[in-house]
DNA sequence: GTGGTCTAGACCACC
DNA sequence: GTGGTCTAGACCACA
């Protein structure tokens, strides 16, 4: 795991489960590492994988079992999802329109980048 | 001008001076306005504004003619539509692409997005 | 049964063990579960059990018998009732009455409240 | 301000701020003390006070304007209020009930405790 | 072993 | 000056 710089690392790793909880990686009721195990192998102190934790947990994507660990809830799937798609369509995407717009690149020249993309990502 | 609080207000401002330079509405060789009269006109902080034009400048946005003010450059355009198309095809659309291929929605659905976005700037 | 996860699940068995005794469901002599038989019943680690009854027996409110098991006390209703009169009085309602203050609800209120409630645990 | 030892420090804070805005000793848009301010004051190390203006952000209860300092926001006093009802309807309510009725203490006799409550605070 | 809380101290970006 | 983030290390209650 490395880790960007112009984000901070807690949401990172909070982004990380987001993700792996999407790709079903994760599913319900699975355990997920402890916070002291994910530190050592993030390479980064436990308070800041506690942060992510306690923010999955305020989000319902993880629920805790007192002295056994956290566990991903029932309908952590659906619950990231919804989130994501609100936060898409909201912000993100009239942002990128509106970047589109000033540099002028039409919806249509979008197809082409695509697949552009997706070759390097198979790659 | 109302701020987002997740960014910082001198970037914010400095994007505003962006996007009024591709839409033509500030062109080569016009007065922007002065630090404190914008700083009182956005009720900001005089530093605020103070670092924007000091990173304009840096960009080669803007020009400074002591005792007169800031004017836009002449090449201003082409500047800021060039380093803003390289962040957009660089980092902002592998991103979004990203987001969009986990969130299942396909670049044709982009084209109803669009028409819609379109049709509420327009009111 | 099911536990909170505010609360420790100790006490929470414990407390279980009060509510037993109050309502007379449990009598002096009669025999509790045995720790092992809770703790499948409970679905709760063997551990956590013993604790609750340690804590019990330091309450004076069951004995144990080597190889018999454990059994209620004789004056196990007094002690229980005794300790969580004091604990209402002295911790529980100053508590309740300062809530109830800033929140605006007046004693007179809880009546209406009351038979609501019983109402709801009747069914 | 000295703190009880069986609830954390961050949530005693939080707490104290839920009051005090309830009391209407903070107003909206007031200014709250800083973070360092306050953590001096309280005989608290930063970082707990820090958790306690992170949990009254989520909480809508107070915002930040960037550099400047945090502020009591406008609906802050409706939304405690109506946050502590809940909780106290919901949970304290029936827990109180329950334990009343199992010392076979009436709803009447509550108006006694209460004068008394009363007059001792005055005092 | 698990999480939860706290301290001390540091660094950074920002106003 | 303001908040925000992170590290290091410690202690506690709990299972």
């Amino acid at each position: 795991m490395d880790f960007k710089n112009n984000q901070s690392i807690y949401l990172q790793i909070t982004h990380y489960f987001h993700q792996g909880i999407l790709k079903e990686e994760w599913k319900a009721n699975d355990k997920i590492p402890s916070v002291r195990a994910l530190a050592v192998d993030f390479e980064v102190n436990p308070n800041t994988v506690m942060r992510s934790y306690t923010k999955l947990q305020e989000q319902g994507v993880i629920y805790n079992k007192r002295g056994l660990g956290n566990f991903i809830s029932e309908g952590a799937k659906q619950v990231v999802a919804k989130q994501m798609r609100e936060d898409f369509l909201q912000s993100d995407l009239p942002e990128f329109f509106q970047t589109m717009s000033v540099l002028g690149i039409e919806v249509k020249d979008l197809e082409v980048y695509y697949s552009q993309w997706k070759g390097e990502k198979e790659v």
